[in-house]
DNA sequence: TGCATATGGTTCGACGTAGAACTATATAAT
DNA sequence: ATTATATAGTTCTACGTCGAACCATATGCA
């Protein structure tokens, strides 16, 4: 982003706390940028009405197992619970997962997923990765592959010291 | 994300294109993550009814200059212009911005910011940084540093191929 | 047992985002 | 000049997201 870079705007009494702000503003900046076209091109794989916050749980199921309430998931993608609500009655609109009650919590519920949405998730990983494929070289690969430990842990210590 | 990392699921005729597709995936959803975790701190800094999206196009007009059009703002932001039209019009109303027609163009608008928004502009990038500085810490700074020119560079290249 | 509190999920209302259709002005072609 | 086409913005509608209020069940405590 690139900010003012002469310390005139932010100014309180510890305005840069050991640090130049506008170099942490750009960074976030450019990340934001990334992860919006990346999930354009996520998006632009998706078949009809179906968005990638949809698809990132089908994956998660995928990857973490199903079985689990709408509950947990919900916290395992930080998104509130209603949100949750909402976005599994789509996908169990469309045959994709299957809401069952929780038999040892009237309270709760289990999320499966089904056949049809196990092969859902294959193929849109295909054509995700065909795209990919396309837009991804191997000097971009080089690129995440230098970023990945410094990314994993910065993600790690903002998911710790997150104030909410 | 990690994926299988098996290379099992996404099998397709030419599923990995000379490198992992699980890699890739797994880049962008830390991305993903990182940009949504930044994301929610600015908008914990940013008052009542002001989204990060009307706080970026202060943000814009300050640093590119203001008397720009919104169909050209919305470009740079890489959103619709129906989305900007929108935006433009919460901004308006808190006297943040001051939309004008344009004298060279009939159809075209002219957008200026107000000092209250200059001003709003400095404050909210004030109080940002104060809570950054309380968990961005010199560790995660050097992180930062050294992802910065690989980031620019992919974002860079994202960018320009873009099929959209 | 009975009551307070916590937890899982849903409903409601508000808002940001975006595609499609529309109006108005500008530009190009004939 | 007239007509076709492109561009700037708006409106309409639909959808994802989320806070707040709400209901039902579970748990802790007296």
């Amino acid at each position: 982003m690139s900010e003012q870079g002469n310390g005139k705007d932010g100014d309180g009494p510890n305005a840069n706390a050991g640090g130049n702000p506008a170099e942490v503003f750009g960074f976030f900046t450019e990340i934001g940028i990334i992860s919006q076209l990346s999930n354009a091109m996520l998006a632009a794989c998706l078949p009809d009405g179906v968005h990638p916050s949809h698809f990132a749980i089908l994956n998660h199921l995928t990857q973490r197992g199903d079985g689990r309430s709408p509950n947990r998931i919900a916290s395992a993608m930080q998104v509130p619970k209603n949100t949750m609500t909402h976005s599994l009655k789509v996908l169990e609109g469309r045959g994709l997962i299957a809401v069952e009650p929780d038999p040892d919590d009237g309270r709760a519920k289990i999320v499966m997923l089904t056949d049809a949405g196990r092969q859902f998730r294959s193929e849109a990983i295909a054509a995700t990765a065909a795209m990919f494929g396309k837009v991804i070289g191997p000097e971009q690969r080089d690129q995440m592959r230098r970023m990945q430990p410094d990314l994993a842990a910065l993600r790690k210590h903002l998911d710790d010291n997150r104030q909410t």
